[in-house]
DNA sequence: ACGGAATCCATTGACGCCCATAAAAACCCA
DNA sequence: TGGGTTTTTATGGGCGTCAATGGATTCCGT
């Protein structure tokens, strides 16, 4: 399955395309649509994008919720900011230009790997936000506790 | 199968039609009947639409209500209200009037993907419903118990 | 025949698809 | 280990196709 890890950053070209590197998209195409859904992340100034399974985990998890709940209306906002971004022939996605606006990209893109998630910065702004993360976690004494190998679903 | 996602805003012509957007009208082009089954929202003012196999859903979750009981009397407004509106060759459907009024709906209409159903919306009836919904999910912080990978189902 | 609706056709602008080049990494062999 | 070669990835641009839109024409019931 493979998980997205490392941060690439690849050029915007005049006609909006950015190259989804190779070791991102080796995880996708073996999707039924071979593209990403992308959104705005509501905690960071950054795009957040996943494969079609992975947004369709998300849906399911929104049905879990009652239909006309607060809760579910509320969520949504995921599903409903969400686009759908073909991939084409040389690996390139067109991303919305509301969203880059958004994260303020400009020519650049910043793919940061984040498991089964990736999201996309501007370079400067991910240099700057990624540097006081870290020194919070460093001086927080962060503590993650590890699943089982054997168990491979999702919650505790 | 595959989920709606996303925003989409198209026009609506002088003669009511507007199109789906294609991405939207994919998802219900393998299903018995290719059209979409729209009802007003009771608590937004917006229309909400979905494919027939999910209309065959809320049916059969209704059913699952006490027959003769006040709340199965009342979500069955959503059946009884719900239009069949059939797609033309180029991908349009046509919208009842009272439906538009009823939304503030003028000569645009947003599509907004919302999973397994989608909403219409009078454009800047969304961004304004929108921009304080988005302020929720990061001011709550709100958060999204994810289903487990593996767990496929959903329904009942 | 008439109004309304459904089907068909025509336009256009964005997007998908193709090829061509540059840069870089992997590879091979001495 | 190093130099040269090959393969792969990233980038740039041209062109054809299709989705969205607008309008015309046919079909239907009354």
């Amino acid at each position: 399955m493979g998980v997205f890890t490392g941060t690439h950053t690849n050029k915007v070209d005049k006609k909006g395309r950015v190259s989804v590197p190779k070791t991102f998209r080796a995880l996708f195409e073996s999707e039924s649509f071979q593209g990403v859904y992308v959104f705005p992340s509501f905690r960071q100034s950054a795009l957040e994008a996943c494969a079609e399974s992975f947004m369709e985990r998300i849906v399911d998890s929104l049905e879990d919720l009652p239909m006309f709940s607060d809760e579910q209306d509320d969520l949504s906002i995921i599903v409903e900011s969400a686009q759908r971004l073909p991939v084409d022939g040389e690996g390139r996605i067109v991303v919305p230009e509301e969203f880059l606006g958004d994260v303020g990209i400009k020519d650049e893109i910043t793919f940061v790997g984040r498991g089964r998630t990736f999201q996309m910065w501007a370079p400067k702004a991910y240099t700057d936000a990624r540097k006081p993360a870290f020194e919070r976690a460093r001086t927080r004494g962060l503590t993650l506790k590890l699943r089982r190998p054997s168990d491979a679903g999702g919650e505790g």
